[in-house]
Order: C-alpha cells, then structure tokens, then sequence
DNA sequence: ATCCAGGCCATAA
DNA sequence: TTATGGCCTGGA
C-alpha cells in the first residue's frame, strides 16, 4: 500500500500541474498534503452543495455512491476515512473519488491569484474563503437540487433532498456503522408519483422534478451528453427542462460540467454585482452577465461563488441596508413609476 | 397576520 | 421581446 500511495504522489507531483499531492495512509485515514490551496469549509458551505453536512470537525457526505467523511487539517490539508481493514484497492478508490470530485490535482492558488490580478474589486472576497474550490457534482442530482432551489431557502431545499434520498434512495454503509442515503437516480424518482415527491416537501415544483426524472430515464433527455456541447447549446437544451430556466441552467453547468465561465445570477448575485461594480449605474441582467463574461473569462464560475459566499456572510447587512435604501430604484431597465 | 426567500412559467401587451 | 402575477412552504 505504501507503495502505491508514493506512486499516487508521484504521478500527482508529474501531471503537468505541478500539483505534488502527498498521500499517507495512516490507520483509518488517508491524509493527503500539498494540496495547491483548499478550504473543505468554505468548498462545502458556500453553497454549491447541499446534501454535505458537519459532524463535528468532519463533513460527511456522498459521492458516486459511496459514503465519505472528510476533516480539514492545518495547511492546506485534509484526512479522509477509510475502513481499517480496506483493501488497497478500495483505498484508492476513495482517494481517486476524493481527488476527483475535489479536483485537488488543479492549481487552485493560481486561480485566486488571475482572479486577484483581473479584479481589484474581488480580493476581500477571496481574502475571506481563500481555499474556496468547485467541486465537481453528479449532474443529475446537481439538476434536481437547483430545479428545488427556486423561489426556496436552503434549509427547506436540503430538507426535501434528504426526504427524497430517505424515501426513494439506497442506504449506504458509512463510517463506524452509520447508514447514509444515496440521492435516488432518474430512473427511481421517475417510479415515483407526483403526491410521493411532494410529500417530500418539494412544493409545486413537483411536477418539474418528475418530469425530468421521466425525460432522463427514458433517454428522451441525454445528460452526459451535454459535455459535448458548447456552453450555450448546453444551456438551451437545459432550459427545455420544465422548471429550468437561466440561472439554474448555469448552476448545473458550473457546478457538475466545469464549465467555468459560467455566472449563474440570483437575487444574492444580483444585489452584490450592483453593489459593488455599477453602483449607481443603471445595468440590465444582461448587461450584468455581460461584464461578468468580459471581466472574469474562464474564471467567471469562481468569481461568482466567491463574491455569492461573501455576499451571504460578509456583507448580508450593508446589502440589506443598501437596498431598502432604495439604492436599487431607477436603477434597472425600467424605473419603478409610483402611483 | 402579511411578507418573503438562492426562479420559473404562463399570460399579456 | 419585455413586463406582471402566482406559486408550495414555513419562519419572521
């Protein structure tokens, strides 16, 4: 095993990227260095996930159908667990499953630093959730999960993916005899009825979801496939999808494809761009999005989670402020007319 | 109580 | 093509 760790580093240290992961297994975790900097927090809680959850000073989650549980070490660090008697070959699946869906082998630190360099107006953001990654999610539950995220708040939307995952979903041995469950495929929920998903707290985009469900097990909707398209024929054929519109569209498309220029914009986004960019300048969405492509390229997904998750814990009260101030009024295409 | 929260859809001009 | 109202739900 040991061997085979130094061989994982090795070829990590020789990839082009100049990576150099460090990967030690020691009893029930494998604890992997050199990571080109990472923050499991702010990856985790600045939105882009949901069904990941905290169990002291661990996360605990699911990926591709196995349970994980993950702890942040100092530096630029983390441990994941692994079973004690795990074969090798299990040991890395769990390592290359976490280095995937984490992309730890990408220069991340280089990213914040072209952010920094193209942007001014970015660094505090990323001062504030340096380590800040996108993690690379299952398209399918990424689509669910932001068809539900519509018109909601994110304590009910990761309370109706839970209830999903407990009633339609498979239960997955976790760490020390925990049971996790597994986000249920297209073809399960599709078996589902509309008063089933529902009940799950899911509200009148019930029907969306099942309707999805529907169109992607029986291949009439190809999501792979969608990794051969451009951005834009990616995202029209997204917005076929009954209760998917722009900005979910763009979700799925950054958080499961990688595709990094996109710039999904809700209200968060919105306000922020108007706050700290166009001031008092009168900019439509389009415009919004515009300036986004332009100022941030490729980079543009990161820019955006990185000013959404200041946005949310950094400046929630001097936006509050600013736009019940009316700071926003006349400030769109059309002015508000009173009366 | 009324309002609103990580949008989208169906109408209407 | 762009502007409005309504929508499950539950917490303030």
């Amino acid at each position: 095993m040991q061997k085979e760790m130094e061989k994982t580093s090795q070829e990590a240290g020789t990839s082009g990227n100049m990576s150099g992961l460090a990967v030690e297994r020691k009893g029930c975790e494998l604890v992997i260095n050199g990571i080109s900097s990472f923050s499991l927090y702010h990856t985790l809680e600045c939105g882009q996930t949901f069904r990941w959850r905290r169990e002291g000073d661990c996360y605990e989650g699911i990926v591709r159908g196995r349970a994980l549980r993950l702890r942040q070490n100092r530096g630029d660090s983390i441990s994941v667990w692994i079973p004690a008697s795990a074969p090798d070959n299990e040991v890395y699946d769990i390592l290359s499953l976490v280095r995937e869906y984490f992309c730890l082998d990408s220069d991340h630190a280089g990213v914040e630093l072209r952010l920094r360099e193209v942007d001014p107006l970015i660094g505090p953001a990323i001062d504030y959730a340096s380590g800040l990654r996108l993690v690379k999610q299952d398209p399918w539950e990424c689509l669910i999960s932001f068809i539900i995220s519509a018109r909601n708040r994110i304590p009910l939307i990761i309370a109706a993916l839970n209830k999903l995952s407990r009633r339609f979903g498979r239960p997955v041995a976790g760490p020390e005899g925990a049971t996790f469950w597994a986000f249920p495929g297209p073809e399960e929920l599709s078996r589902a009825s509309e008063a089933d998903i529902h009940e799950c707290g899911v509200g009148f985009r019930s029907g969306y979801v099942l309707d999805a469900a529907r169109a992607v097990a029986n291949g009439e909707f190809d999501l792979n496939g969608l990794s051969l398209l451009s951005l834009d024929e990616a995202r029209q054929s997204l917005m076929q999808l009954r209760g998917v519109g722009r900005k979910v569209a763009d979700c799925v498309l950054l958080f499961a494809f990688q595709r990094y220029e996109a710039f999904p914009i809700d209200v968060w986004m919105e306000r922020v761009m108007r706050y700290l960019y166009f001031r008092n300048e009168p900019v439509t969405l389009d415009e919004i999005q515009t300036f986004a492509r332009r100022r941030f390229g490729d980079l543009a997904g990161f820019a955006q989670e990185y000013l959404y998750h200041y946005a949310r814990n950094c400046l929630a009260e001097e936006l509050r402020a600013w736009t019940a101030a009316g700071a926003l009024d006349g400030h769109r295409s059309t002015p508000v007319i009173p009366g």
